[in-house]
DNA sequence: AGGCAGGTGGCCA
DNA sequence: TGGCCACCTGCC
């Protein structure tokens, strides 16, 4: 596939090697690959691709496949949320009286919450469910090559829209390794098929009634919901509990023997609007010290 | 070979 | 609310 030149991007807060990849390929999306032996991070949204690089001064370069330019650009820009000011959002984060989120803040300078489409977080996070990062990946992926549709012809596919996976069986996706989560994601499909406009009401809604109806459908409990509201609606009170979060909690803030529910409750109180990006530097700092 | 993994939902006290 | 368990599948 050839692709144009590369181009470079600003972005407000720099990236490093280490916050392009974590921000990237960290957990918070599915769909991103690194070249072979390049420094090249190539990624899928929505019906878009790009590839990414470092380029000098914590600056990007992109570039898109040869004509199929079209939008991209202002996807990418708002995917990748380039103008936002991510050390002024940190400043306002208590590192100041928390000295294990200032420790985690300060091992990945640059790290940043991406803005991607709400339908396919939503779906990625439905078949997250006790599994690992390259697990998710394999089922996305084979999600996107056996029911999605092209980017373009002979191109890379899109990951199915939810209509797409409505006219799927259980038994089909079961074939593509979703297990379990086979029978959620295509209850959800149904419910989401039957209610047209259902998921851009909820990701217009405040964050407790977004989440409210999250967790109507499904599959999706507690931290898939705030998954979802986080990495794909810009909802950043959203505070998702994982077993990462859980061991992180309990060792560096001294929770031991509280619940779910209250560790939720702790991250939203104590790291406020922003919980959910300090949580992303948490969740980074634990798996990084495993 | 068996246990565990970015969870959820059902059931029981 | 809190504890316990089944649930697919693949990897260590």
């Amino acid at each position: 596939m050839p692709w144009t030149d590369w181009k470079p991007l600003y972005p407000k807060t720099p990236f490093t090697e280490s916050s392009l990849r974590e921000t990237l390929d960290g957990g918070q999306a599915f769909r991103w690959k690194r070249i072979e032996s390049e420094n090249i991070w190539e990624g899928i949204w929505g019906r878009d691709i790009a590839q990414l690089t470092l380029a000098p001064k914590g600056a990007l370069a992109f570039r898109f496949p040869e004509g199929h330019e079209g939008a991209s650009l202002s996807s990418l820009n708002n995917y990748l949320l380039l103008d936002t000011d991510w050390a002024q959002r940190i400043d306002q984060l208590p590192w100041r009286s928390d000295p294990a989120l200032k420790a985690a803040l300060e091992a990945q300078p640059g790290l940043r919450l991406l803005n991607q489409p709400f339908p396919e977080t939503l779906l990625c996070f439905l078949c997250s469910a006790t599994k690992q990062i390259p697990q998710i990946k394999i089922m996305c992926e084979n999600l996107a090559r056996e029911i999605g549709s092209p980017l373009f012809p002979k191109g890379p596919h899109a990951l199915p829209t939810w209509d797409q996976l409505s006219h799927v069986s259980e038994a089909f996706l079961r074939s593509l390794g979703l297990g379990f989560r086979a029978k959620n994601i295509k209850k959800t499909a149904d419910l989401i098929t039957q209610s047209p406009g259902i998921l851009e009401t909820i990701e217009a809604l405040p964050y407790a009634e977004a989440k409210a109806k999250l967790l109507e459908f499904p599959g999706v409990g507690s931290k898939i919901a705030d998954c979802a509201l986080l990495f794909g609606a810009q909802k950043y009170e959203a505070f998702p509990v994982d077993t990462w979060i859980l061991k992180s909690l309990r060792k560096r803030y001294g929770l031991d023997g509280w619940s779910n529910a209250q560790m939720e409750r702790f991250g939203r109180v104590h790291l406020g609007p922003d919980a959910g990006y300090a949580q992303q530097f948490l969740f980074a700092y634990e798996r990084a010290n495993a």
